[in-house]
DNA sequence: TTGATATCGTAATGTTATAACGTTTCCTAT
DNA sequence: ATAGGAAACGTTATAACATTACGATATCAA
């Protein structure tokens, strides 16, 4: 039975090859949208640093603020949102719903569903694929008739490290 | 391999015995939390009974409405939110994460976790329960040295009389 | 250059959820 | 019965998340 690819970051993954710093995650989305024909904008490009540049899950407003801080000049809501589309649709980022926040996906090349396993200690996120988990859920959708278009799948629960640590 | 319990509204389960009626329902979650010594209060019962009066996950302010329009006197947001919270601790009701909606338990008397089939034609959600994903996400969080809390499965797509009716 | 399309800016508003604090209700011990 | 305490509820305000609507700008092809 196929293990799960374990992603966290530092990302455990043999085959990544260490793209791992910001400007190698950038590099891999600028080349996955030219593959595409789609842009990525100076703006979508800032959001995916930012999000990148964070410890976990980041709301919309956070990433206002530091754009806000940070950046020329201040945008607003729909401007950060529309970003967010656009990355999401790419598979470059994922909102994990049960935090109404946004994390970057570690490998946007693998056009594979992803888990989330949220941790309420530090606030962080792991990001896991398992294709045993999308074949029960293809396998109960088809049992209803059902036609899937996205998953949703998120663990709340303490990390090993808060674990550990005795935090929680 | 176990197959999984389908519980759509109507309910497929033969092991049902009909408690199906909204009546029977509230008797059911009554007889729950009696057993653990937790009241099932008139304005818990209100919002339990006026999310199964629904046809699909509902909103907390839609919750509001329904009271306002139907009931004795209208209530705020903390007051729904906490019926909510209790609705949900006692397994009675689940949030639809990625709807930010709530839906009535069908078998609350199980406490399993539960998935949802969420249809954007009609939207409804139909619950089930599969054990065999509860064990590959335990897997998968052993393997993280997670400690699991609540998880959060979401199916969304097309249900299968929308399909059929061309509706998406 | 012109027109078409994509992207972004901005103001206003809509939607979801919680904080803070006061009141009521109900049970229990005396 | 009644004082004390806990649980539940009411109320106001506000925080947090997200979208609508419309106009401005940029980009690119004909």
């Amino acid at each position: 039975m196929t293990k799960p690819v374990i992603q966290p970051r530092p990302c455990t993954d043999p085959d990544c090859r260490g793209r791992h710093s910001p400007p190698e995650r950038i590099a891999l989305a600028e080349s996955i949208c030219a593959g595409r024909g789609v842009q990525l904008t100076k703006l979508r490009r800032r959001v995916l640093e930012l999000l990148w540049a964070r410890d976990g899950p980041t709301s919309a407003y956070q990433l206002i603020e530091a754009i806000k801080l940070r950046d020329l000049r201040p945008v607003g809501p729909p401007t950060v949102y529309r970003a967010l589309d656009f990355l999401r649709a790419q598979g470059l980022v994922s909102k994990i719903e049960s935090l109404n926040a946004y994390v970057p996906c570690v490998h946007p090349e693998r056009e594979h569903e992803r888990l989330f396993f949220i941790c309420s200690g530090c606030r962080t996120s792991v990001e896991l694929e398992d294709p045993r988990i999308e074949r029960l859920l293809a396998e109960d959708a088809a049992i209803l008739g059902f036609v899937a278009t996205r998953r949703t799948v998120e663990v709340e629960g303490v990390c090993a490290q808060c674990t550990e640590a005795g935090a929680d």
